[in-house]
RNA sequence: GGCGGCGUAGCUCAGAUGGUUAGAGCAUACGGUUCAUACCCGUAGAGUCACUGGUUCGAAUCCAGUCGCCGCUACCA
């Protein structure tokens, strides 16, 4: 039987992250991950931080920590906001792991084995008073066409021209404001994704099933030619290079960083290695299916490099079946800026509503064929809508009109009839195109077919109107409400990978036990599960509106500062 | 500068290989209902598919140009 490995863009450990990065990668893996599992197949979701490189260098020299420490605070703090937002990773690593180094390692050897690495000679500035080495965009000055006086080594910000550091005037780091610079010729290494162009191209061309993004992004660097790309970095934090004169340099952090996907699947496997083995789903693996998501800035890594690396080797590691490339959330109409503090960020998101909102919210608008905008007008509405009106509503009102006509226990009596054949037809339908979207990657289309799953429930309560039938023949009525019970469970299994907190509040309020929560798609289409007689609990309001007032405050708050 | 993407109802977005009256959700209007979180259900109106020209029996869909928005530019990740 087929096995699902499923890996999201390692996020990296500078920072906190928002609803763009979630709503790009992690989020729809993990939504993919849960809806599987319930499928009843065999899933393993892995994730990590991505922890090497100048900027995780540069963050910890700000706050005074050794990068080491920095990475443990950082890892800790996402990983933490990640279990809150219920990401259910079958384990989140680190690619600073000593698994990663290994195999980071190895996947060096055999690509320098293979012919595929070739050594150069690189210039680039050395800052004598922070002692390191700078990479382009840590050496400012003066931009030579403009005159801008914050031009960046690589680009200047103003006029828009690319520039080498040595063209700046007056040039310093960025990191200690020195001008005490020089440029120094250091050897490295290239992997050779000239000479495995084609190989690439063919595996490429090999996957007609991509979304056009991913097919386009990947054709789009083929077209324009592969050159060897530089893969070490004169750091010092980050993987060895296990090569003579290289004792002061580490792998590029884009060289290791998708090898952690292996090193942390690895890491796992170490935690239990008699139940678990991490080789069986990475090498020599044929009956694996591996879904990789990510946001479009990833597309080149994934479907260029990461291959490239792999071919390289020789070896049969497992390669990408799936690439989900999702585009931008803007923000109104423009980029989330941690700089400028504008947008909406993970932490502050589970101050404001619990995690169910913001997964609900954001894979209905999901980013799949274009940039999609993130407002709080729009993000109310839906909440107010789908959530509060649809799902919580429903929810609601059947549970109190039981509770205080029959009490809450599961009433008896009536029998099934034609008008619950049609709502069974329509439940059965709505799983279906709720199944399939999510088979095909379709997120905005299972949200929708979901939430048309959650309409029947209201459709059909209107059209028997219980509290009417509670008047004339109170078997029908309980028949009704008994179905619409019913119909509480099969919500409750059936929208678990996109509002998975929400679907255990329902559980715990219907009384299931732990077996009859492990009920999957076409269990939950049984709308006479639950018997006559169970008890029930009538909970708290699930969801809550957020009125105008309220959307406005968080309009100014996010805002951010202006340029 | 180069490259790429986008511009479809008031809003957010769908619309392979061109083919009947261009779709969905929200919002709006009207109607129904009162069990429920002033909620739910139904019906309706609404678009010269950015603009111009071209290819074609036929284009939102292909081509060229114009305008507008956005992103990337491989040593930030």
């Amino acid at each position: 039987m087929t096995r699902y490995l499923i890996t999201s863009a390692l996020p990296y450990i500078n920072g906190m992250k928002h609803l763009g990065n979630l709503v790009g990668s992690m989020l729809p893996a993990d939504v993919y991950a849960r809806f599987l599992r319930l499928e009843g197949e065999e899933v393993l979701y892995i994730c990590a931080t991505d922890e090497h490189g100048t900027p995780a260098e540069i963050a910890a020299l700000e706050e005074g920590l050794d990068v080491k420490t920095y990475c443990d605070i950082q890892h800790q703090r996402q990983k933490d906001v990640y279990m809150r937002f219920g990401l259910s990773f079958d384990y989140f690593g680190r690619s600073s792991s000593p698994q990663n180094h290994e195999l980071t390692q190895h996947f060096y050897r055999m690509l320098n084995k293979n012919s595929f690495i070739e050594e150069r000679g690189i210039q680039q500035i050395y800052s004598l008073d922070d002692e390191r080495f700078l990479p382009d965009r840590y050496v400012i000055g003066t931009c030579p066409k403009c005159g801008y006086d914050r031009a960046r080594g690589d680009q200047c910000e103003s006029c828009a021209s690319l520039l080498n550091p040595s063209e700046l005037v007056e040039p310093r780091s960025a990191v200690s404001g020195s001008r005490n610079l020089e440029l120094r010729t250091s050897k490295h290494l290239f992997l050779r994704l000239d000479t495995l162009s084609s190989e690439i191209e063919a595996w490429v061309k090999s996957n007609t099933q991509w979304p056009k993004l991913t097919y386009s992004v990947a054709m789009k660097w083929l077209n324009e030619g592969l050159q060897p790309r530089c893969i070490t970095r004169d750091l010092s934090w980050g993987v060895p290079v296990p090569r003579e004169g290289y004792e002061n340099k580490v792998f590029y952090v884009w060289f290791d960083a998708p090898i952690e996907y292996v090193g942390a699947t690895k890491e796992w496997s170490d935690q239990d290695p008699s139940n678990r083995d991490w080789k069986s789903w990475w090498y020599d693996a044929d009956d694996v299916y591996y879904a990789q998501f990510m946001a479009k800035d990833n597309l080149p890594f994934h479907t260029i490099v990461w291959p490239a690396t792999i071919l390289g080797t020789r070896e049969p590691w497992t390669m990408a079946d799936y690439i989900k490339g999702f585009n931008w959330l803007t923000y109104y109409g423009g980029k989330f800026s941690t700089s400028q503090g504008r947008g909406v960020f993970m932490d502050d998101a589970l101050e404001i509503l619990p995690p169910d909102y913001w997964r609900y919210f954001l894979i209905s608008v999901a980013p799949e064929s274009d940039d999609s905008d993130f407002t709080w007008d729009l993000f109310a509405s839906v909440v107010n809508k789908d959530l509060a009106g649809t799902l919580g509503n429903f929810v609601n009102r059947t549970l109190k009109l039981v509770a205080s006509r029959f009490g809450t226990g599961i009433p008896d009596g009536g029998q099934w009839g034609e008008h619950e054949d049609k709502l069974l037809a329509q439940c059965k339908d709505s799983i279906e195109e709720y199944r399939t979207a999510l088979r095909n990657f379709e997120f905005r289309k299972a949200a929708l077919a979901l939430k048309k799953l959650w309409t029947h429930g209201n459709v059909y309560i209107d059209a028997r109107a219980p509290w009417n039938l509670l008047k004339e023949d109170r078997d029908e009525a309980a028949l009704v409400l008994r179905t619409c019970i019913n119909l509480v469970r099969t919500y409750a299994i059936a929208s678990s990978p996109l509002i998975p907190f929400t679907s255990e509040a329902l559980f715990d309020v219907l009384g299931m036990t732990e077996e009859e929560r492990k009920a999957g798609l076409d269990d939950a289409l049984d709308l006479t599960a639950l018997k006559a007689g169970r008890p029930f609990e009538v909970p708290p309001i699930l969801f809550r509106r957020l009125d105008l007032e309220e959307v406005d405050a968080y309009r100014k708050r996010f805002a951010g500062t202006q340029d």
